[in-house]
DNA sequence: TCTGGGGTCCTAGGACCC
DNA sequence: TCTGGGGTCCTAGGACCC
């Protein structure tokens, strides 16, 4: 049976959605930091076009961005993240065959629709997008979800695309030209490590990969490598994933606002990313089986070093108290008063639903799960939903504030927060 | 001085079982 | 005491994605 894909990617996303409440940034270079102001993850067309690289240090870009008058916004995910469900709830209208597969990117399965000409369907969803959501997107549509990707970066690129490109239809003839162009690391899949390795037995292009030998493909590549030859030959090998699939894992992590050597930093740091897992883990309704807790210092620096405790909790639990306190135990373990730390993280996984739970020897839940528990944390959620998330918290994450990282450039949450709604003047 | 955060899947090796 | 293959589970690490 034939596929048809189509991948909506938004363009320049985050850059996107602080042009949509100034519009007096249009056409001027525009970049997104990383937590703590660190690096650029987003950029303008302006900002590439003054080759700013993904990633960028900033301390290192400082002076272009002065030489440019660079705009600068630290991260807003509360404000990108609500924009990334307007798109999502109107592609969901247009199709409940969706799989939303990033912040800024969802495939649609386009077979069963009665789409007589791609191409133009695909500008028209484009042309909607920009107009009820205020976000411009490029469209691949295209046989296998490989094939979208490769077809959606194109129209990125090309103006005179209108903002899709149809490739089902495309002459083979033609479509290999296009994958002359592609260099082999701008094909999904293929990342940093396996390009040079790829490159090694030359395989330079999107075409020499589809030509490649599955076997050879295996080998170099792994079980993907295989796939990715099938897919760039228009083989669907990845079907459209179900939006609610349940989650593997649940991660927490922050780089701090300066190194530290100071336990109760730590301390704090850890009770405050375990509450936010802790949280999200309730609102899947979901209980953690193991957690892994880390620690590193800075890894741009000499004598980095990274340490891992995995943590078996006694039930599979989400309270937040009980399993700060575990994790405090092993943290406790792990420090070492000689390192700067510069980081830490919190995963949860084993992650199973409190129906499937089993009960212990003695056929009693544990107290992870008892009543009281039960109660008190809907009670603590309850309030913090009512009167603002953190209001009510456990004093271990107000030992210290000091690892808190920077976002001094923070535009307002124009759309989730009452206090920093957009204000407009009549004259 | 200053380099993000949150995920998924695959694989290799060891322990253990029959 | 020694011998072998196959299977599963777990851990750790590597690779990718946005």
């Amino acid at each position: 049976m034939s596929t048809t894909f189509a991948l909506i990617d938004c363009n320049n996303f985050f850059v996107s959605c602080e042009r949509l409440f100034r519009p007096d940034l249009a056409t001027r270079p525009v970049v997104v930091l990383s937590s703590n102001d660190g690096c650029v993850i987003a950029r303008s067309n302006e900002a590439k076009a003054l080759d700013i690289p993904m990633g960028a240090p900033v301390f290192k870009y400082r002076q272009i961005f002065r030489d440019n008058a660079v705009v600068i916004f630290s991260a807003n995910f509360e404000l990108y993240g609500d924009i990334s469900t307007r798109i999502a709830r109107l592609l969901t209208r247009v199709t409940p065959q969706i799989e939303i597969y990033s912040v800024d990117e969802s495939f649609l399965d386009l077979s069963q629709l009665n789409i007589p000409d791609y191409g133009s369907w695909g500008r028209q969803i484009s042309q909607r997008v920009l107009s009820e959501v205020g976000i411009p997107v490029s469209i691949g549509i295209a046989a296998s979800k490989t094939l979208a990707k490769l077809a959606s970066e194109r129209a990125k690129r090309d103006p005179r695309l209108a903002g899709a490109l149809d490739l089902t239809t495309t002459p083979v003839e033609q479509r290999q030209r296009i994958f002359q162009d592609i260099p082999i690391q701008d094909v999904w899949g293929i990342g940093w490590r396996l390009a040079p390795k790829l490159k090694a037995v030359g395989i330079q292009t999107a075409l020499q990969l589809s030509q490649m030998s599955p076997q050879l493909a295996k080998q170099l590549v792994g079980i993907h490598g295989r796939q990715l030859v099938s897919e760039l030959n228009g083989l669907s090998c990845y079907p459209l994933e179900p939006t609610h699939k349940p989650r593997q894992s649940i991660m927490r992590g922050r780089t701090f606002g300066e190194d530290t050597t100071d336990p109760l930093v730590i301390e704090a740091a850890i009770a405050s990313l375990t509450a936010r897992a802790c949280l999200q883990l309730r609102r899947a309704n979901l209980l953690a089986g193991n957690v892994v807790v880390s620690l590193s210092t800075n890894r741009h620096k000499p004598g980095y070093n990274h340490q891992s405790s995995y943590v078996t909790l006694p039930m599979p639990g989400a309270d937040t108290g009980l399993i700060t306190a575990e994790l405090q135990r092993h943290v406790a373990g792990m420090f070492n008063p000689r390192a700067a730390y510069h980081r830490a993280n919190v995963l949860f996984y084993n992650l199973i639903s409190p129906a499937t739970l089993q009960t212990d020897l003695f056929g009693t839940l544990s107290v992870a799960d008892s009543d009281h528990s039960q109660r008190r944390l809907q009670a603590f959620d309850a309030i913090n939903q009512r009167h603002g998330a953190g209001i009510i918290r456990y004093a271990a994450e107000d030992l210290s504030r000091a690892w808190q990282p920077k976002h001094d450039l923070r535009s307002p949450r124009y759309t989730t927060n009452w206090q920093e709604l957009p204000t407009a003047q009549v004259s």
